[in-house]
DNA sequence: AGTAAATGATAGTATTACTATTATATTCGC
DNA sequence: GCGAATATAATAGTAATACTATCATTTACT
Protein backbone atom coordinates (compact mmCIF):
# COMPACT_ATOMS: atom_id res chain seq x y z
CA UNK A 1 0.00 0.00 0.00
CA UNK A 2 2.74 2.57 0.91
CA UNK A 3 4.39 2.22 -2.30
CA UNK A 4 1.49 2.82 -4.07
CA UNK A 5 0.50 5.86 -2.14
CA UNK A 6 3.46 7.76 -4.26
CA UNK A 7 1.48 8.16 -7.18
CA UNK A 8 -1.44 8.41 -6.59
CA UNK A 9 -3.02 11.92 -6.69
CA UNK A 10 -6.45 12.64 -5.36
CA UNK A 11 -8.33 14.82 -7.56
CA UNK A 12 -10.24 17.67 -6.76
CA UNK A 13 -13.20 19.91 -8.11
CA UNK A 14 -11.12 22.91 -9.68
CA UNK A 15 -13.96 25.19 -8.57
CA UNK A 16 -12.38 24.82 -4.94
CA UNK A 17 -9.07 26.51 -5.82
CA UNK A 18 -7.85 29.37 -7.92
CA UNK A 19 -4.78 27.70 -8.89
CA UNK A 20 -4.00 24.55 -7.88
CA UNK A 21 -2.16 24.15 -4.29
CA UNK A 22 -0.45 21.22 -5.44
CA UNK A 23 1.32 22.69 -8.48
CA UNK A 24 3.98 24.96 -6.81
CA UNK A 25 5.81 24.28 -3.14
CA UNK A 26 3.91 27.32 -1.85
CA UNK A 27 0.41 26.12 -2.78
CA UNK A 28 1.76 22.65 -0.86
CA UNK A 29 2.70 24.86 2.07
CA UNK A 30 -0.43 26.48 2.67
CA UNK A 31 -2.10 23.21 2.49
CA UNK A 32 -0.06 21.68 4.66
CA UNK A 33 0.31 24.22 7.31
CA UNK A 34 -3.24 25.03 7.05
CA UNK A 35 -4.50 21.83 8.10
CA UNK A 36 -2.35 22.14 11.37
CA UNK A 37 -3.36 25.86 12.21
CA UNK A 38 -7.20 24.90 11.78
CA UNK A 39 -6.73 22.33 14.29
CA UNK A 40 -4.81 24.92 16.46
CA UNK A 41 -6.81 27.79 16.03
CA UNK A 42 -10.49 26.40 15.16
CA UNK A 43 -11.85 27.14 11.93
CA UNK A 44 -13.27 30.99 13.02
CA UNK A 45 -10.40 32.21 14.09
CA UNK A 46 -8.29 31.21 11.53
CA UNK A 47 -7.46 33.52 8.84
CA UNK A 48 -4.95 33.95 5.89
CA UNK A 49 -3.34 36.66 7.44
CA UNK A 50 -2.52 34.10 10.47
CA UNK A 51 -1.18 31.44 7.99
CA UNK A 52 0.64 33.77 5.84
CA UNK A 53 3.02 34.81 8.91
CA UNK A 54 3.49 31.35 9.81
CA UNK A 55 4.44 30.10 6.65
CA UNK A 56 6.71 33.25 5.46
CA UNK A 57 4.43 34.38 3.58
CA UNK A 58 2.38 36.67 2.70
CA UNK A 59 -2.13 36.67 2.75
CA UNK A 60 -2.28 38.42 -0.81
CA UNK A 61 -0.21 35.63 -2.26
CA UNK A 62 -2.57 33.16 -0.60
CA UNK A 63 -5.56 34.63 -1.94
CA UNK A 64 -4.46 33.60 -5.34
CA UNK A 65 -4.64 29.99 -4.42
CA UNK A 66 -7.97 29.97 -2.37
CA UNK A 67 -10.90 32.28 -2.38
CA UNK A 68 -11.13 32.33 0.81
CA UNK A 69 -11.27 30.30 3.65
CA UNK A 70 -14.15 28.44 3.49
CA UNK A 71 -13.02 27.34 -0.23
CA UNK A 72 -10.13 26.27 1.74
CA UNK A 73 -11.83 23.97 4.11
CA UNK A 74 -13.89 22.44 1.31
CA UNK A 75 -10.85 21.74 -0.45
CA UNK A 76 -9.41 19.77 2.60
CA UNK A 77 -12.57 17.88 3.05
CA UNK A 78 -12.65 17.03 -0.42
CA UNK A 79 -9.24 15.81 -0.21
CA UNK A 80 -10.01 14.07 2.92
CA UNK A 81 -13.31 12.08 1.12
CA UNK A 82 -11.11 11.49 -2.12
CA UNK A 83 -8.71 9.75 0.36
CA UNK A 84 -11.25 8.10 2.41
CA UNK A 85 -12.64 6.69 -0.91
CA UNK A 86 -9.41 5.51 -2.07
CA UNK A 87 -8.30 3.79 0.86
CA UNK A 88 -11.94 2.04 0.83
CA UNK A 89 -11.69 0.95 -2.37
CA UNK A 90 -8.27 -0.23 -2.15
CA UNK A 91 -8.71 -2.18 1.01
CA UNK A 92 -12.04 -3.96 -0.07
CA UNK A 93 -11.16 -4.64 -3.62
CA UNK A 94 -9.42 -8.26 -3.61
CA UNK A 95 -12.58 -9.44 -1.24
CA UNK A 96 -14.92 -11.40 -2.84
CA UNK A 97 -17.33 -11.97 -0.22
CA UNK A 98 -20.21 -9.44 0.31
CA UNK A 99 -19.95 -9.69 4.34
CA UNK A 100 -16.13 -9.37 5.03
CA UNK A 101 -16.12 -7.14 1.98
CA UNK A 102 -18.62 -4.52 3.97
CA UNK A 103 -17.01 -5.05 7.32
CA UNK A 104 -13.43 -3.39 6.24
CA UNK A 105 -15.15 -0.95 4.38
CA UNK A 106 -16.49 0.22 7.86
CA UNK A 107 -13.16 -0.70 9.47
CA UNK A 108 -11.06 1.79 7.01
CA UNK A 109 -14.14 4.08 7.34
CA UNK A 110 -14.96 4.53 10.75
CA UNK A 111 -11.06 3.83 12.52
CA UNK A 112 -8.75 6.49 13.86
CA UNK A 113 -6.29 7.23 11.37
CA UNK A 114 -3.46 6.67 13.30
CA UNK A 115 -0.48 7.03 11.01
CA UNK A 116 0.56 8.55 8.50
CA UNK A 117 0.98 7.36 5.08
CA UNK A 118 3.53 10.17 4.14
CA UNK A 119 1.01 9.91 0.89
CA UNK A 120 1.98 13.20 0.04
CA UNK A 121 2.76 16.65 2.02
CA UNK A 122 -0.52 16.16 3.83
CA UNK A 123 -0.25 14.67 7.73
CA UNK A 124 -3.45 12.47 7.40
CA UNK A 125 -3.78 11.86 11.49
CA UNK A 126 -4.29 15.99 11.66
CA UNK A 127 -6.26 16.50 8.90
CA UNK A 128 -8.96 13.44 10.19
CA UNK A 129 -8.65 15.51 13.24
CA UNK A 130 -9.32 18.43 11.48
CA UNK A 131 -12.22 16.92 9.72
CA UNK A 132 -13.76 15.22 13.23
CA UNK A 133 -13.82 18.50 15.02
CA UNK A 134 -14.59 21.16 11.94
CA UNK A 135 -16.78 19.04 9.44
CA UNK A 136 -20.34 20.32 9.46
CA UNK A 137 -22.12 19.63 6.18
CA UNK A 138 -24.22 22.90 7.60
CA UNK A 139 -21.52 25.13 7.60
CA UNK A 140 -19.97 23.90 4.37
CA UNK A 141 -23.50 23.69 2.82
CA UNK A 142 -24.75 27.14 3.81
CA UNK A 143 -21.44 28.64 2.10
CA UNK A 144 -22.09 26.27 -1.15
CA UNK A 145 -25.59 26.76 -1.96
CA UNK A 146 -25.63 30.34 -1.62
CA UNK A 147 -23.05 30.75 -4.19
CA UNK A 148 -23.77 27.79 -6.35
CA UNK A 149 -27.40 27.25 -6.63
CA UNK A 150 -28.04 24.01 -8.69
CA UNK A 151 -24.37 23.24 -8.82
CA UNK A 152 -23.49 22.33 -4.88
CA UNK A 153 -23.61 19.01 -5.78
CA UNK A 154 -20.12 19.16 -7.48
CA UNK A 155 -18.46 19.99 -4.40
CA UNK A 156 -19.65 16.85 -2.81
CA UNK A 157 -19.14 14.09 -5.70
CA UNK A 158 -16.71 12.42 -4.22
CA UNK A 159 -18.56 12.56 -0.39
CA UNK A 160 -21.80 11.32 -2.86
CA UNK A 161 -19.82 8.73 -4.30
CA UNK A 162 -18.62 7.04 -1.10
CA UNK A 163 -21.83 7.17 0.35
CA UNK A 164 -22.70 4.93 -2.74
CA UNK A 165 -20.56 2.61 -2.68
CA UNK A 166 -21.04 1.51 1.15
CA UNK A 167 -25.05 1.26 0.39
CA UNK A 168 -23.99 -1.04 -2.44
CA UNK A 169 -21.81 -3.08 -0.34
CA UNK A 170 -25.23 -2.97 1.88
CA UNK A 171 -27.52 -4.09 -0.39
CA UNK A 172 -25.07 -6.66 -1.52
CA UNK A 173 -25.36 -8.14 2.09
CA UNK A 174 -28.80 -7.92 2.05
CA UNK A 175 -30.85 -7.11 -0.57
CA UNK A 176 -34.07 -6.29 0.54
CA UNK A 177 -32.74 -3.48 3.80
CA UNK A 178 -34.95 -0.79 2.59
CA UNK A 179 -32.68 1.94 3.77
CA UNK A 180 -29.29 1.67 2.20
CA UNK A 181 -27.92 5.06 1.79
CA UNK A 182 -29.31 6.26 5.53
CA UNK A 183 -27.64 3.75 6.72
CA UNK A 184 -24.29 4.60 4.64
CA UNK A 185 -24.57 8.15 5.44
CA UNK A 186 -25.22 7.39 9.21
CA UNK A 187 -22.36 5.70 9.21
CA UNK A 188 -20.00 8.23 7.66
CA UNK A 189 -20.96 11.18 9.40
CA UNK A 190 -22.35 9.20 13.01
CA UNK A 191 -18.08 7.91 12.79
CA UNK A 192 -16.92 11.32 13.18
CA UNK A 193 -19.55 12.36 15.86
CA UNK A 194 -18.68 9.46 18.20
CA UNK A 195 -14.76 10.12 17.92
CA UNK A 196 -15.67 13.82 18.31
CA UNK A 197 -17.72 12.49 21.53
CA UNK A 198 -15.42 10.25 22.90
CA UNK A 199 -12.94 13.00 22.60
CA UNK A 200 -15.19 15.71 24.15
CA UNK A 201 -18.50 14.70 25.46
CA UNK A 202 -17.43 10.67 26.79
CA UNK A 203 -20.26 10.47 28.61
CA UNK A 204 -22.33 10.91 25.09
CA UNK A 205 -20.94 7.75 24.36
CA UNK A 206 -19.33 4.08 24.97
CA UNK A 207 -16.29 4.60 23.03
CA UNK A 208 -13.50 5.01 24.70
CA UNK A 209 -9.33 3.53 24.73
CA UNK A 210 -11.11 -0.23 25.13
CA UNK A 211 -13.75 0.39 22.65
CA UNK A 212 -13.97 2.31 19.45
CA UNK A 213 -16.35 3.65 17.11
CA UNK A 214 -15.36 0.59 14.69
CA UNK A 215 -16.53 -1.88 17.19
CA UNK A 216 -19.81 0.09 17.79
CA UNK A 217 -20.69 0.44 14.05
CA UNK A 218 -19.67 -3.13 13.08
CA UNK A 219 -21.61 -4.46 15.55
CA UNK A 220 -24.84 -1.98 14.64
CA UNK A 221 -24.84 -2.95 10.88
CA UNK A 222 -24.65 -6.61 11.21
CA UNK A 223 -26.93 -6.87 13.97
CA UNK A 224 -29.12 -5.09 11.64
CA UNK A 225 -28.15 -6.96 7.93
CA UNK A 226 -28.29 -10.41 9.74
CA UNK A 227 -32.03 -10.59 10.26
CA UNK A 228 -33.40 -13.39 8.90
CA UNK A 229 -30.36 -14.55 7.63
CA UNK A 230 -29.23 -15.89 10.97
CA UNK A 231 -32.51 -16.51 12.50
CA UNK B 1 -50.90 17.85 26.29
CA UNK B 2 -51.65 21.47 24.62
CA UNK B 3 -52.77 22.68 27.87
CA UNK B 4 -50.53 21.81 30.18
CA UNK B 5 -47.76 23.12 27.96
CA UNK B 6 -48.95 27.29 29.20
CA UNK B 7 -47.80 26.38 32.61
CA UNK B 8 -44.57 24.72 31.90
CA UNK B 9 -41.10 26.51 31.50
CA UNK B 10 -38.17 25.08 30.19
CA UNK B 11 -35.22 25.96 32.75
CA UNK B 12 -32.19 27.27 30.89
CA UNK B 13 -28.53 27.34 32.45
CA UNK B 14 -27.65 30.69 33.70
CA UNK B 15 -24.25 31.31 31.94
CA UNK B 16 -26.13 31.22 28.75
CA UNK B 17 -27.34 34.66 29.03
CA UNK B 18 -26.57 38.01 31.23
CA UNK B 19 -30.22 39.04 31.76
CA UNK B 20 -33.35 36.49 31.61
CA UNK B 21 -34.76 36.86 28.16
CA UNK B 22 -37.93 35.39 29.27
CA UNK B 23 -38.05 38.02 32.09
CA UNK B 24 -39.20 41.10 29.54
CA UNK B 25 -40.80 41.28 26.47
CA UNK B 26 -38.02 42.73 24.85
CA UNK B 27 -36.39 39.56 25.83
CA UNK B 28 -38.45 37.45 24.51
CA UNK B 29 -38.47 39.33 20.77
CA UNK B 30 -34.55 38.98 20.72
CA UNK B 31 -35.33 34.92 20.94
CA UNK B 32 -38.59 34.89 19.00
CA UNK B 33 -36.97 37.00 16.36
CA UNK B 34 -33.72 35.54 16.48
CA UNK B 35 -34.58 32.34 15.39
CA UNK B 36 -36.29 33.33 12.35
CA UNK B 37 -33.12 35.33 11.41
CA UNK B 38 -30.86 32.55 11.68
CA UNK B 39 -32.92 30.27 9.65
CA UNK B 40 -33.07 32.92 7.06
CA UNK B 41 -29.94 34.34 6.98
CA UNK B 42 -27.84 32.09 8.30
CA UNK B 43 -26.08 32.12 11.83
CA UNK B 44 -22.81 33.78 10.21
CA UNK B 45 -24.54 36.12 8.34
CA UNK B 46 -26.85 36.82 11.33
CA UNK B 47 -25.66 40.03 13.31
CA UNK B 48 -27.02 41.91 16.82
CA UNK B 49 -27.47 44.71 14.70
CA UNK B 50 -29.82 43.33 12.22
CA UNK B 51 -31.84 41.61 14.83
CA UNK B 52 -31.74 45.05 16.76
CA UNK B 53 -32.81 46.67 13.71
CA UNK B 54 -35.60 43.86 12.26
CA UNK B 55 -37.36 44.22 16.46
CA UNK B 56 -36.83 48.14 16.00
CA UNK B 57 -33.96 47.61 19.40
CA UNK B 58 -30.65 48.79 19.40
CA UNK B 59 -27.72 46.58 19.09
CA UNK B 60 -26.23 47.61 22.57
CA UNK B 61 -29.70 46.18 23.91
CA UNK B 62 -29.45 43.44 23.00
CA UNK B 63 -25.58 42.82 24.12
CA UNK B 64 -27.37 43.27 27.97
CA UNK B 65 -29.46 39.87 27.39
CA UNK B 66 -26.62 38.18 25.55
CA UNK B 67 -22.84 38.48 25.76
CA UNK B 68 -22.80 37.26 22.03
CA UNK B 69 -24.00 35.73 19.13
CA UNK B 70 -22.68 31.94 19.82
CA UNK B 71 -24.49 31.92 23.52
CA UNK B 72 -27.87 33.42 21.90
CA UNK B 73 -27.58 30.00 19.70
CA UNK B 74 -26.58 27.83 22.71
CA UNK B 75 -29.38 29.38 24.83
CA UNK B 76 -31.81 28.55 21.44
CA UNK B 77 -30.15 25.05 21.11
CA UNK B 78 -30.65 24.52 24.73
CA UNK B 79 -34.40 25.47 24.86
CA UNK B 80 -34.57 22.75 22.22
CA UNK B 81 -33.03 20.45 24.10
CA UNK B 82 -34.94 21.33 27.05
CA UNK B 83 -38.37 20.91 24.98
CA UNK B 84 -37.69 17.82 23.16
CA UNK B 85 -36.99 16.25 26.65
CA UNK B 86 -40.16 17.26 28.01
CA UNK B 87 -42.22 16.23 24.81
CA UNK B 88 -40.05 12.58 24.76
CA UNK B 89 -40.53 12.19 28.86
CA UNK B 90 -44.29 13.43 28.57
CA UNK B 91 -45.33 11.16 25.52
CA UNK B 92 -43.39 8.07 27.66
CA UNK B 93 -43.94 8.58 30.89
CA UNK B 94 -47.65 6.10 31.24
CA UNK B 95 -45.95 3.71 28.87
CA UNK B 96 -45.16 0.76 30.56
CA UNK B 97 -44.15 -1.75 28.07
CA UNK B 98 -40.25 -1.10 27.30
CA UNK B 99 -40.32 -2.37 23.54
CA UNK B 100 -43.51 0.91 23.07
CA UNK B 101 -41.75 3.08 25.62
CA UNK B 102 -38.67 3.32 23.55
CA UNK B 103 -40.57 3.48 19.73
CA UNK B 104 -42.75 6.42 21.34
CA UNK B 105 -39.80 7.85 22.38
CA UNK B 106 -38.13 7.43 18.94
CA UNK B 107 -41.44 9.21 17.44
CA UNK B 108 -40.92 12.13 19.23
CA UNK B 109 -37.28 12.76 18.98
CA UNK B 110 -36.65 12.14 15.38
CA UNK B 111 -40.03 13.22 13.94
CA UNK B 112 -40.48 16.40 12.26
CA UNK B 113 -41.76 19.25 14.26
CA UNK B 114 -45.15 20.18 12.33
CA UNK B 115 -46.99 22.45 14.74
CA UNK B 116 -46.38 25.07 16.68
CA UNK B 117 -47.72 24.17 19.91
CA UNK B 118 -48.14 27.67 21.53
CA UNK B 119 -45.82 26.83 24.27
CA UNK B 120 -44.56 29.80 24.32
CA UNK B 121 -43.23 32.91 22.09
CA UNK B 122 -40.95 29.83 20.39
CA UNK B 123 -42.12 28.93 17.24
CA UNK B 124 -41.02 25.64 17.53
CA UNK B 125 -41.14 24.52 13.61
CA UNK B 126 -38.86 27.14 13.15
CA UNK B 127 -36.76 26.64 15.85
CA UNK B 128 -36.64 22.92 14.65
CA UNK B 129 -35.09 23.98 11.31
CA UNK B 130 -32.62 26.07 12.56
CA UNK B 131 -31.51 23.33 14.79
CA UNK B 132 -31.14 21.23 12.01
CA UNK B 133 -29.56 23.76 9.32
CA UNK B 134 -26.83 25.35 12.27
CA UNK B 135 -26.73 22.74 15.00
CA UNK B 136 -23.24 21.90 14.72
CA UNK B 137 -21.92 19.92 18.23
CA UNK B 138 -18.50 21.01 17.11
CA UNK B 139 -18.81 24.88 16.53
CA UNK B 140 -20.97 25.15 19.84
CA UNK B 141 -18.39 23.23 21.48
CA UNK B 142 -15.56 25.24 20.53
CA UNK B 143 -16.70 28.30 21.82
CA UNK B 144 -17.71 26.50 24.95
CA UNK B 145 -14.73 25.10 25.76
CA UNK B 146 -12.43 27.95 25.13
CA UNK B 147 -14.13 30.39 27.53
CA UNK B 148 -15.39 27.54 30.20
CA UNK B 149 -12.14 24.93 30.60
CA UNK B 150 -13.34 21.91 32.56
CA UNK B 151 -17.26 23.38 32.83
CA UNK B 152 -18.12 22.80 29.57
CA UNK B 153 -20.69 19.74 30.48
CA UNK B 154 -22.63 22.56 31.82
CA UNK B 155 -24.03 23.71 29.09
CA UNK B 156 -24.99 20.72 27.53
CA UNK B 157 -26.89 19.26 30.79
CA UNK B 158 -29.82 18.90 29.06
CA UNK B 159 -28.71 17.19 26.02
CA UNK B 160 -26.47 14.74 28.03
CA UNK B 161 -29.69 14.17 29.82
CA UNK B 162 -31.72 13.34 27.05
CA UNK B 163 -29.14 10.76 25.70
CA UNK B 164 -28.50 8.85 29.35
CA UNK B 165 -32.23 8.62 29.21
CA UNK B 166 -32.85 7.66 25.93
CA UNK B 167 -29.96 4.86 26.82
CA UNK B 168 -31.36 3.58 29.77
CA UNK B 169 -34.97 3.17 27.73
CA UNK B 170 -32.48 1.04 25.16
CA UNK B 171 -31.35 -1.00 27.92
CA UNK B 172 -34.72 -1.32 29.58
CA UNK B 173 -35.60 -3.16 25.83
CA UNK B 174 -32.50 -5.08 25.81
CA UNK B 175 -29.83 -5.24 29.03
CA UNK B 176 -27.19 -7.10 27.46
CA UNK B 177 -26.49 -4.26 24.70
CA UNK B 178 -23.59 -2.92 24.79
CA UNK B 179 -23.78 -0.06 23.74
CA UNK B 180 -26.84 1.97 24.70
CA UNK B 181 -24.78 5.30 25.13
CA UNK B 182 -23.29 5.24 21.53
CA UNK B 183 -26.80 4.28 20.17
CA UNK B 184 -28.51 6.65 21.85
CA UNK B 185 -26.51 9.52 20.75
CA UNK B 186 -26.24 8.80 17.15
CA UNK B 187 -30.13 8.61 17.26
CA UNK B 188 -30.19 12.11 18.19
CA UNK B 189 -27.26 13.33 15.99
CA UNK B 190 -28.38 10.99 13.00
CA UNK B 191 -31.92 12.44 13.20
CA UNK B 192 -30.66 15.61 12.65
CA UNK B 193 -28.78 14.75 9.70
CA UNK B 194 -30.81 12.60 7.70
CA UNK B 195 -33.41 15.80 7.92
CA UNK B 196 -30.44 17.73 6.87
CA UNK B 197 -29.72 15.45 3.69
CA UNK B 198 -33.15 15.17 3.04
CA UNK B 199 -33.28 18.74 2.49
CA UNK B 200 -29.86 19.48 0.83
CA UNK B 201 -28.77 16.06 -0.09
CA UNK B 202 -31.44 13.46 -1.03
CA UNK B 203 -29.37 11.04 -3.12
CA UNK B 204 -27.96 10.46 0.60
CA UNK B 205 -30.31 9.03 2.29
CA UNK B 206 -33.84 6.53 1.74
CA UNK B 207 -35.48 9.58 3.37
CA UNK B 208 -38.32 11.39 1.31
CA UNK B 209 -41.80 12.50 1.44
CA UNK B 210 -43.16 9.38 1.77
CA UNK B 211 -40.07 7.62 4.23
CA UNK B 212 -38.91 9.72 7.10
CA UNK B 213 -35.92 9.21 9.47
CA UNK B 214 -38.55 7.85 12.23
CA UNK B 215 -39.28 5.23 9.82
CA UNK B 216 -35.22 4.67 9.32
CA UNK B 217 -34.50 4.94 13.05
CA UNK B 218 -37.59 2.71 14.59
CA UNK B 219 -36.37 -0.02 12.10
CA UNK B 220 -32.91 0.50 13.26
CA UNK B 221 -33.33 0.19 16.66
CA UNK B 222 -35.38 -2.96 16.69
CA UNK B 223 -33.57 -4.76 13.89
CA UNK B 224 -30.35 -4.15 16.42
CA UNK B 225 -32.10 -4.81 19.94
CA UNK B 226 -34.17 -7.59 18.69
CA UNK B 227 -31.54 -9.82 18.39
CA UNK B 228 -32.17 -13.41 20.27
CA UNK B 229 -35.36 -11.99 21.25
CA UNK B 230 -37.54 -13.06 18.25
CA UNK B 231 -34.78 -15.81 16.95
C1' DA C 1 -43.05 63.44 41.66
C1' DG C 2 -38.71 61.35 42.21
C1' DT C 3 -35.64 57.65 41.71
C1' DA C 4 -33.92 53.51 39.76
C1' DA C 5 -33.76 50.51 36.06
C1' DA C 6 -34.24 49.53 31.23
C1' DT C 7 -33.58 50.91 26.77
C1' DG C 8 -31.86 53.79 22.93
C1' DA C 9 -28.54 56.59 20.29
C1' DT C 10 -24.12 57.57 19.14
C1' DA C 11 -19.32 57.04 18.84
C1' DG C 12 -15.26 54.54 18.86
C1' DT C 13 -11.80 50.40 18.48
C1' DA C 14 -9.62 46.32 16.85
C1' DT C 15 -10.12 42.74 13.74
C1' DT C 16 -11.59 40.55 9.69
C1' DA C 17 -12.07 39.62 4.91
C1' DC C 18 -11.11 41.03 1.47
C1' DT C 19 -9.32 44.28 -3.25
C1' DA C 20 -5.98 46.97 -5.61
C1' DT C 21 -1.53 48.50 -6.68
C1' DT C 22 3.09 48.39 -7.04
C1' DA C 23 7.58 46.31 -6.18
C1' DT C 24 10.63 42.45 -6.10
C1' DA C 25 11.97 37.73 -6.93
C1' DT C 26 12.04 33.50 -9.67
C1' DT C 27 11.54 30.77 -13.72
C1' DC C 28 11.84 29.83 -18.51
C1' DG C 29 12.66 30.18 -23.42
C1' DC C 30 16.28 31.08 -26.17
C1' DG D 1 23.13 34.52 -19.30
C1' DC D 2 19.39 37.89 -20.71
C1' DG D 3 14.85 39.47 -21.19
C1' DA D 4 10.09 38.39 -20.64
C1' DA D 5 6.74 36.46 -18.29
C1' DT D 6 5.07 34.79 -14.09
C1' DA D 7 4.93 34.25 -9.09
C1' DT D 8 5.29 36.24 -4.85
C1' DA D 9 5.73 40.06 -1.41
C1' DA D 10 4.71 44.51 0.60
C1' DT D 11 1.75 48.01 1.41
C1' DA D 12 -2.41 50.44 1.59
C1' DG D 13 -7.14 50.83 1.68
C1' DT D 14 -12.36 49.58 2.36
C1' DA D 15 -16.51 47.88 4.31
C1' DA D 16 -18.29 45.02 7.73
C1' DT D 17 -18.11 42.84 12.13
C1' DA D 18 -17.99 42.30 17.03
C1' DC D 19 -17.83 44.39 20.27
C1' DT D 20 -17.18 48.56 24.50
C1' DA D 21 -18.18 52.90 26.51
C1' DT D 22 -20.78 56.85 27.33
C1' DC D 23 -24.60 59.47 27.75
C1' DA D 24 -29.52 60.50 26.84
C1' DT D 25 -34.15 59.12 27.22
C1' DT D 26 -37.99 56.42 28.39
C1' DT D 27 -40.52 53.41 31.51
C1' DA D 28 -41.66 51.41 35.88
C1' DC D 29 -42.14 51.62 40.73
C1' DT D 30 -43.34 53.68 45.56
Amino acid sequence: MDILMQSVRIEINEKLYLKDPESSSLGKKIVEESIHMIVELGFEHFTFKKLGAKINSNESSIYRYFENKQKLLLYLAAWYWGWMEYRMVFATHSISDAKEKLEKAIEVLTQNVEEDNAFSHINEIVLNHLIINEYSNSYLVKEVSKENKGKKDDYFTICKRLVARLSEMITAVDKDYPYPLSLASTIVEGSLHQHFLKEHFPTLTNCNNKINPTDFFTDLIFRTLNQGLNG
